[in-house]
RNA sequence: CGGGGAGUAGCGCAGCCUGGUAGCGCAUCUGCUUUGGGAGCAGAGGGUCGUAGGUUCGAAUCCUAUCUCCCCGACCA
């Protein structure tokens, strides 16, 4: 029997146990103000390597980061019908400038926001900058030349989400947004289409999350949006989740914010607009992927320290030979490149006790611990404990007493194993937990805790009445289509919900 | 936003029905012992009981309002 480190198992409880992980691994907690958390430094110092790493996929695509006000007049807000239909649900609103003390009989000298400070045109809290940023585009365009113009920004959000869960929706977030104008629908997609790669190569290259890219049916598009694209990844109870989206804008957004250019014949045309982001939600998918039982397991690329060093230290005269050889230790692998980058190796010669410190690694994730006794120091050893596999088979902890040099020698390579290791098991998890044979999806998804993963089925893409029978017939089991994937075989059969003819396979599962 | 549950020490909880101004476990601190590994014994510190009103001689406990969290639903790029 194995005494995990959490006291909640994913078996037992998903929910309270993704909480746990949080909570335990020092990601975030709550702030006292409604869906809004403290990010700490071991989830912040996650979501930094996300940001080293996308940010630099974004550079190479040629798109450049600027940044844009919190702050949107309400008049560039409405002037999307879609977009306001969309968000107009969950905006904060700033309505005045500032405070008073209110002297009224009651009002107890508390400060309420002066009625003589009423700002004359509200502001929204931007819930995602198409609008604010439109309003810009359209000063900087003016000619074919101008185009194609692409920027990016780090920011955060708000939407007033009525139910929050800590990194998966809270009503403040982080994230990149990328918009950008061009001359030509063809061009536009294929903006988008980069974008999509860009999210697919960085979830799973980094983050180690095997996704599906594909398109979101018309029900599921982007408020505004001509076409959106969605990465959807599995979680461990096999519920999806959209961890990045990239939209075709079509002329909408440019029509309303008045994004036109000068074409090579003179004439004026619109610009075709494209949005996409990518925000700390994926966090939470990383959790839900990774997560075991005794904590979070980061995966290399992303883990804020990729080795840790406890010191077994005992408060004797042997301690400052522990710490010099640890910090000997420390410098030698600090000089090796990992992922192209130089190895993040954390010496933890903190107060706490070691036994404390290793199960508080453990819990957070770091990739590889190695511990540092008096035996180790005189013996030339490490002792290591890979996150990846924690126990041996009787049920111990696996710590492994290795050669110093010969650690040293295969820490890279140990590393990219570990990164390794995570992505095949949810990839296998993924594919093993996508069927394309069920025939009653009542039937499949019947029982609330079941682990269903999703179904694939092949359909005639309806529209209008036809697509809200369908949608209402799968809200019926919990279920929502997640995306028509980008490389699935071609149809070749009769749609699932209307018999005629299919013209593309779309994934159907429950999700966050 | 509707239904349900909860908020008491860093964490997990008891006390509330039947008002008399706080207790347990873990963690923390000190000392001794132990020492290849999630230690043992002894002692100690730490709480305006989510917040604001009200009832009362007296409120963690009763009443009202409000904030926050969790679960289900509706909603959701």
């Amino acid at each position: 029997m194995i005494k995990h480190a959490l006291s909640v198992t994913r078996q037992a409880d998903f929910a309270a146990w993704y909480q746990d992980v949080i909570a335990e691994a020092d990601l975030a907690e709550e702030s006292g103000v409604r869906g809004c958390m403290v990010i700490k430094p071991w989830g912040y110092g996650i979501w930094e390597r996300i940001q080293t790493i996308m940010d630099a996929g974004i550079k190479d695509m040629g798109v450049q980061n600027c940044y844009f006000p919190l702050f949107i007049p309400l008049s560039f807000f409405e002037k999307e019908a879609d977009h306001v239909d969309g968000f107009a649900k969950e905006m904060a609103v700033v309505t005045h400038h500032r405070l008073i003390q209110d002297r009224s009989p009651g009002g107890g000298g508390k400060l309420i926001p002066d009625p003589e400070a009423k700002l004359e045109e509200p502001l929204i809290v931007r819930p995602t900058s198409e609008t604010v940023i439109g309003a810009a585009m359209s000063r900087w365009v003016q000619s074919w030349r101008d185009l194609p113009l692409r920027v990016n920004q780090w920011a955060n959000v708000v939407r007033w989400e009525m139910r929050t869960r800590m990194f998966l929706r809270t009503a403040e977030f982080l994230w990149q947004e990328g918009h950008s104008a061009h001359d030509s629908k063809e061009d536009a997609l294929a903006e988008t289409m980069r974008a999509l790669e860009l999210y697919r190569s960085v979830a799973e290259d980094a983050l180690a999350l095997p996704v599906i890219a594909g398109e979101k049916p018309e029900n599921e598009r982007f408020p505004g949006a001509a076409a959106t694209f969605s990465i959807e990844a599995m979680m461990q109870d096999g519920k999806a989740l959209q961890a990045g989206t990239s939209h075709y804008l079509g002329t909408g957004f440019a029509e309303a914010a008045n994004i036109r250019f000068q074409d090579k014949d003179g004439g004026h045309s619109l610009c075709h607009t494209v949005s996409w982001g990518f925000s700390t939600r994926t966090i939470g998918a990383v959790i839900m992927t990774h997560g075991d039982d005794d904590g979070l397991r980061c995966p290399p690329r992303i883990a804020p320290h990729q080795i840790v060093i406890v010191p077994m230290l005992r408060d004797n005269e042997e301690d400052q030979a522990i710490l010099d050889y640890c910090a000997s230790l420390q410098a030698e692998l600090k000089a090796l490149d990992a992922f192209r980058e130089p190895l993040r190796v954390h010496l933890d010669a903190g107060a706490n006790k070691a036994q404390t410190k290793r199960w508080g690694w453990v819990k957070k994730g770091a990739p590889i611990i190695l511990e540092i006794g008096p035996r180790d120091v005189a013996g030339g050893n490490v002792a290591v404990i890979r996150r990846d596999r924690l126990y041996k088979d009787d049920g111990k902890l696996d710590s492994a007493f290795t050669p110093r040099g010969e650690f040293v020698a295969a820490a890279v390579a140990t590393l990219g194993e570990i990164q390794g290791n995570l992505y095949a098991e949810a990839k296998e998890r993924l594919h093993a937990n996508i069927r394309r044979d069920v025939t009653d999806l009542a039937a499949h998804y019947a029982g609330e805790d079941k682990f269903t993963g999703w179904v694939e089925v092949q359909w005639s893409r309806p529209t209008g009445g036809v697509l809200d029978g369908i949608v209402e017939q799968l809200k019926a089991l919990k279920l929502t289509m997640r995306n028509t994937p980008l490389d699935a075989a071609p149809a070749d059969g009769a749609c699932f919900f209307t018999g005629e003819p299919a013209v593309e396979r779309v994934l159907i599962g429950r999700t966050y």
